[in-house]
DNA sequence: GGACTCCTGTCCTAGTGCTCCAAAGCACT
C-alpha cells in the first residue's frame, strides 16, 4: 500500500516540473512512472525486499527505481524536497483549479507574484489578472468561478451517488433523444468518479442540449456547444454532454467510456496498423471502416470487444489479443451472501425478514454475522448472547424453506490480533468473519503481525473488509498486503471485497493481486436491511475490475460445495 | 526521464472541442 504514496510523490515531481516549463518528456515521465506504480499490484517495497528488479517495470529507469527505492527506505524524495524548496509551496494546488494549467500557473506566480489560490483570487479581485499576456476581463472573471467552485467541491463522489444521478439525468434527456447513456468512470464502474459522462444522438440537437443546461439542480454552466456542453450541479458533480451522430454512436461511446490511457493505448495501436480513432469513427485514410459500434471498433483493431471494467490500460489490450481476457463474474453467478447483520446487533430487520429477503433474490443461503462485543455501539453480542442468537438463526431457518441461514457471526479483530470472542463459540458458527473496527492506525508491523494472528485462528473463515478503509473518509489501515495474503492462502481464509458503496474493500487492484496470489475471495454486501442486500452488484462491479471469474468467488459455489470450501484445512 | 540505437543523440502516448483572444491553452476520454 506504499505505492499510492510512491504515486504521489512522483505526481508531485510532475507538477512542479511542469510550472517550472521544463522538458515535457520529463514530466511525463513522472506521470507515466506515477500511473504504473499505482496500478502494480505488488507492493513495491516487497519487491525490492525480495531483490527484485524495478527497471523491469515499463517506464522505470534506473534514475526512477533509484527514487523508489530512496522513497522506500528513508520515506521522503530529496529530489522533490529540492524542487519544493525552489517553489513557494502554494503553486501546485493551483492546477487545480479548472481553466488552469502549468502555463498560466507560471504566468500568474512570474508576472502578478501569485503563489496561492488566496493570492490568485485577491489578485483576481482586484483586476491586476487582465493585463498579463492573453488574459481579459473573462479570463479574469473565470479564474473567480473557478475558485469558488474549487472551495465549494474538492474532491470526489462514491460510484452509487454518480449512478443515482445519472440515471435521474438519464430520464430527463430520454423524451429529447434518440438514445443517451452514461459513459466514463461510471460506466467502467470506477469506486469514485471526477465528473458524469452523458453520450446521446438526437435528431434535434439544440432541443437535447437546451433541456441539457436547463436541467434541474443546474448551479452553473462552464461549457455550451453544439456537440459538447457541461453543466455542474448544484452537489458539485460536473456532468458532461456530447451528441453524436447515430453512425459515431460506438467510436463515441468508446471515447467517452476511456480510461484515458485505454483510448491513447487503443489509438497508439491504430496508428500502428495504419488507422486512425477518434470519436468519430475509425478511418484509413479518408474511407471510414467502423464507429456504428463499439463491437465494430474493436474488430476493426483487430480485438474482441472489452468490457468497459477492464478498460484502465491495466494488461487488457495485450490479453485481448491473446485471447486471455476473463470470462468476468456476473451479479446471477452470486449465490448468497456471506455478511450481513439483524437486529441482534445493529441490523434493522429480523433473521426471518433477512432470510426472506434473499430467498426472494433467488439466494441459496445467507449468512447472519452479528457482531462481536468490542463493538459497543453496535450491540455486539457476547458468548452467551451469541449461543441465544444463534439457536434464534436455527429456528428461524426452519420457518425459510429453500434459504439456508447460515450462522455466523462477525467477529473484532482486537489490538494484539486475538478475537472478542472465545473459541468454544466460534467453533458453533458455521461462518465467521473476521474484521477490525477499532486501532486502525498501528504502525505497519505491529498491523501485520494483528491481522496474521488472526487469520490463525481456526475457526475465521473470511477477512471482512480487509484494509478498513472508507472511501473519501477514512484512508486503508497501513500493513503487508502480500504478507497477509500468504497468510490467508495458507491458512484457507476468503478475502472479503465488502460491496457497501462506502467501503468497496477489497478494492480491484488488491482483489486482482490477492487473487494472483492463490486467495478466494467472497463478495459480500454487509448489509444492515433486507434493502441492503441489493450493494452486492457494487462488490460485483469491483471484482469484474479485479478481472475476477466465478471460479474465484467462493459465494457463487451451490450451499454444499461452499460449506466444504468453508471448511479449514486440518493440520 | 525512459527506450532505443548506438556510444551521443533522438524521439517519446491520440485526437478533438470550447473558450477567449486572435494563436494557444486547457479540457475531455
Amino acid at each position: 500500500m506504499d505505492n499510492s504514496r510512491i504515486a504521489r510523490l512522483f505526481n508531485e515531481v510532475a507538477d512542479l516540473l511542469d510550472i517550472r516549463g521544463e522538458n515535457p518528456f520529463r514530466v511525463r515521465s513522472y506521470r507515466t512512472a506515477a500511473r504504473t506504480v499505482e496500478d502494480h499490484s505488488e507492493d513495491l517495497a516487497a519487491v525490492l525486499r525480495d531483490g527484485g528488479d524495478l527497471t523491469a517495470l515499463p517506464g522505470i529507469g534506473k534514475d526512477l527505481a533509484a527514487k523508489i527505492a530512496e522513497i522506500i527506505e528513508t520515506g521522503k524524495l530529496g529530489f522533490l524536497d529540492e524542487l519544493k524548496a525552489k517553489l513557494p509551496p502554494g503553486l501546485p494546488e493551483l492546477l487545480r483549479l479548472e481553466g488552469v494549467g502549468p502555463k498560466k500557473v507560471k504566468l500568474f506566480f512570474e508576472e502578478a507574484g501569485v503563489d496561492s489560490i488566496e493570492n490568485l483570487d485577491r489578485a483576481a479581485r482586484e483586476g491586476r489578472l487582465r493585463g498579463l499576456d492573453r488574459m481579459g476581463e473573462k479570463s479574469e472573471a473565470g479564474i473567480i468561478r473557478a475558485i469558488e467552485n474549487y472551495r465549494k467541491h474538492i474532491g470526489r463522489f462514491r460510484l452509487d451517488d454518480g449512478l443515482a444521478a445519472g440515471a435521474k439525468i438519464l430520464d430527463s434527456l430520454k423524451p429529447v433523444a434518440d438514445r443517451v447513456v452514461a459513459a466514463g468512470s461510471l460506466r467502467r464502474r470506477r469506486e469514485t468518479i471526477g465528473d458524469l459522462d452523458i453520450l446521446a444522438v438526437s435528431s434535434d440537437p439544440s432541443a437535447l442540449t437546451d433541456r441539457f443546461v436547463n436541467l434541474p439542480g443546474t448551479a452553473s454552466v462552464p461549457a455550451r456547444g453544439p456537440t459538447r456542453s457541461s453543466i455542474r450541479l448544484e452537489g458539485g458533480l460536473q456532468v458532461d454532454l456530447r451528441v453524436m451522430e447515430g453512425d459515431e454512436f460506438g467510436s463515441a461511446l468508446l471515447y467517452f467510456t476511456g480510461s484515458q490511457a485505454h483510448n491513447i493505448a487503443l489509438r497508439r495501436r491504430a496508428r500502428e496498423m495504419g488507422l486512425k480513432v477518434s470519436e468519430y469513427g475509425i478511418f484509413r485514410g479518408e474511407e471510414k471502416v467502423a464507429g456504428e459500434t463499439e463491437e465494430d471498433c474493436y474488430r476493426a483493431l483487430e480485438l474482441p470487444w472489452i468490457p468497459p471494467e477492464l478498460r484502465e490500460n491495466r494488461g487488457e489490450i495485450e490479453a485481448a489479443e491473446d485471447g486471455r481476457l476473463p470470462r468476468l463474474i456476473e451479479l446471477e453467478a452470486i449465490r448468497g451472501d456471506l455478511q450481513s447483520h439483524s437486529t441482534a446487533s445493529d441490523g434493522k430487520e429480523s433473521i426471518m425478514e433477512m432470510g426472506r429477503a434473499a430467498g426472494r433474490r433467488g439466494y441459496g443461503y445467507i449468512a447472519i454475522t452479528d457482531h462481536s462485543r468490542a463493538v459497543r455501539v453496535a450491540g455486539g453480542l457476547d458468548e452467551k448472547q451469541l449461543a441465544r442468537h444463534l439457536e434464534e438463526i436455527e429456528r428461524a431457518g426452519e420457518k425459510c424453506p429453500g434459504v439456508r441461514i447460515l450462522k455466523g457471526v462477525e467477529v473484532d479483530i482486537l489490538a494484539d490480533g486475538t478475537l472478542d470472542l472465545a473459541d468454544a463459540i466460534l467453533r458453533e458458527c458455521e461462518v465467521v468473519v473476521a474484521s477490525i473496527h477499532s486501532s486502525f492506525r498501528l504502525p505497519r508491523k505491529e498491523m501485520t503481525r494483528r491481522i496474521v494472528r488472526a487469520l490463525t485462528n481456526p475457526h475465521v473463515n473470511i477477512l471482512g473488509h480487509p484494509t478498513g478503509r472508507m472511501l473519501l473518509r477514512r484512508e486503508p489501515c497501513d500493513f503487508d498486503f502480500e504478507e497477509v495474503v500468504k497468510a490467508a492462502v495458507g491458512e484457507g481464509v476468503s478475502l472479503e471485497i465488502n460491496g457497501h458503496p462506502a467501503r468497496l474493500d477489497l478494492n480491484d487492484v488488491l482483489a486482482r493481486r490477492a487473487r494472483e496470489l492463490g486467495a478466494r475471495l467472497a463478495v459480500n454486501t454487509d448489509a444492515h436491511s433486507s434493502a441492503q442486500l441489493d450493494l452486492m452488484t457494487y462488490g460485483v462491479f469491483t471484482a469484474r475490475r479485479a478481472w475476477l471469474e466465478d471460479r474465484d468467488v467462493i459465494n457463487t459455489l451451490p450451499l454444499e460445495e461452499l460449506l466444504a470450501a468453508l471448511n479449514r484445512p486440518t493440520r
